[in-house]
RNA sequence: GUGGGUGUAGCUCAGUUGGCUAGAGCGCAGGAUUGUGGCUCCUGAGGCCGUGGGUUCAAGCCCCAUCACCCACCCCA
């Protein structure tokens, strides 16, 4: 019997797994740059976090949570998004009594029962930064320019930064109802799918992608314009942030996030050369939620940012992650002293910080070799009995092919000249 | 949950209207070079043709079912 991974999940293997390790390592000088700090919250947690922080009505709770009982009889699920943590967090350890705002990041998988396409699995992972404590629309436009300054890192092009605002809980209902008014007089025109949104969620209606819809959704009332003054104002100020920093977006109506707690500002960064998965990044305030768990009345902003869609983005660019190959020297050994003498030769070098190897399958001089080019040596010494009895080894430069005859004993002094430039003393 | 597509060697794929021992390139292993990589050449290993039924003298090919993967819808990272 053979097992596959579960459905919707991968294995992250070399080289793949180094070029994870490299945007990772990107991430956290970036978000140090900018004063964020890691935190590391549970995989799983309470499923009544999630209910009643992402919201009862969304598709995530609803439909797609991985949800099981302890042998405790606890309700537990894997985290399908990160913030609802993060914000448990900062109230359960009181982190609101400390000077504010708090700026953390996270990395790490999230889990999401749905069917698998591109860009879209049931275990992924997310890079995301919350910025807690304060609603300074300045702390929206650094979040925002905090993740194109990431994303600048990778060389891409073609990103649009799409921003809207979908007000507060008192302007939003009222649009609501404005829209809704709106969509039952246009109903004969909607798609079947959008006739039954309207009660159930309308905001959907607005990022239908059925042609049909279109003309009515470009017709539609615009939250921007229902705004009340204090949101208004704060959406103002999150572009006018924006302009400072010469962050180029496209400010769209349309855009409405899925997940409840948001409020204010809401943005996404999509990638044109991506499938119909194309957010890399996406993003919000969500100064209710803190309340809405049981909290204090605590704002926030924050993003989550998809690491396979990153992958698919700089894919799909035809963009080289740089990843670090090649070991400095490898040991071709013929015969068993010569390989006991190798072995204690290749840990002193390890010791001393070389990347080395050596043959482990008692394969001849030429598949050592061949080895040793598969592997980006840069070095080879090449060890036999006759070596041996000289204290003495051949070592040749694999890039240009140049050998000489050293002493084993300066071995080391030998490598860190060639690898370091260091003059021997 | 719904729809479409695809399953043949480690990988990418050929495989004529069903017909005898299932192929190529790449990769891997060994050799040409009794102790030296990259180029070239030779040789070799590796396939219950996704799985289970059915039709047929005969199935990789046809039919049914099932599973997996991919893409799309829904929705989102």
């Amino acid at each position: 019997m053979q097992f596959n991974a579960p459905r919707g999940t991968k294995d992250i293997l070399p080289p793949a797994s180094l070029k994870w390790q490299y945007i990772e390592k990107v991430a956290r000088e970036v978000f140090a740059n900018y004063n964020y700090d890691e935190i590391r919250t549970p995989i799983f947690e309470y499923t009544e976090l999630f209910q009643r922080g992402i919201g009862e009505v969304t598709d995530i709770v609803e439909k797609e949570m991985y949800t099981f009982e302890d042998k405790g009889g606890r309700s537990l699920t894997l985290r399908p998004e990160g913030t609802a943590s993060v914000i448990r967090s900062f109230l359960e350890n009181k982190i609101y009594g400390q000077a504010q705002p708090t700026k953390y990041y996270y990395i790490g998988p999230m889990f999401r029962y749905e069917r698998p396409q591109s860009g879209r699995f049931r275990q992924f992972h997310q890079l995301g930064v919350e910025a807690i404590g304060s609603n300074d629309p300045a702390l929206d436009a650094e979040i925002i320019s905090l993740g194109m300054r990431f994303l600048s890192n990778f060389g891409l092009e073609d990103l649009s930064l799409h921003l809207n605002s979908v007000g507060c809980k008192y302007c939003r209902p009222k649009y609501i109802e404005i829209l809704k008014d709106y969509l039952i007089n246009n109903r004969e025109l909607l798609c079947n799918d959008c006739k039954a949104r309207i009660d159930r969620n309308p905001l959907r209606v607005l990022d239908c992608k059925n042609e049909r819809c279109q003309s009515v959704i470009d017709d539609a009332p615009k939250i921007v314009d229902h705004l009340c003054r204090e949101c208004y104002g704060h959406f103002s100020s999150v572009q006018a942030y924006l302009d400072i920093l010469k962050i180029n977006y496209y400010i769209n109506p349309k855009l409405v996030r899925g997940l409840d707690y948001y409020t204010n500002t809401a943005f996404e960064i999509k990638d044109s050369h991506l499938g119909a998965q194309d957010t890399v990044f996406g993003g919000g305030r969500y100064n209710g939620l803190a309340e809405e768990i049981g909290g204090k009345k605590i704002p926030g902003i924050g993003f989550a940012l998809g690491i396979e869609r990153l992958l698919l983005s700089i894919k799909a660019q035809n963009i080289e992650i740089p990843i670090e190959k090649g070991i400095d020297l490898y040991i071709t050994v013929i015969g068993e002293n010569a390989k006991k003498e190798a072995f204690r030769l290749n840990d002193l070098l390890r010791n001393t910080g070389f990347k080395t190897e050596m043959d482990y399958l008692d394969r001849s001089v030429r598949s050592q070799m061949k080895s040793a080019d598969r592997m980006n040596a840069d070095y080879t010494i090449i060890l036999g009995e006759d070596e041996l009895e000289n204290d003495s080894a051949t070592i040749r430069n694999m890039k240009t092919g140049n050998e000489k005859l050293i002493k084993l004993s300066s071995l080391i002094n030998e490598m860190k000249q060639l690898v370091y430039g260091e003059e021997v003393v």
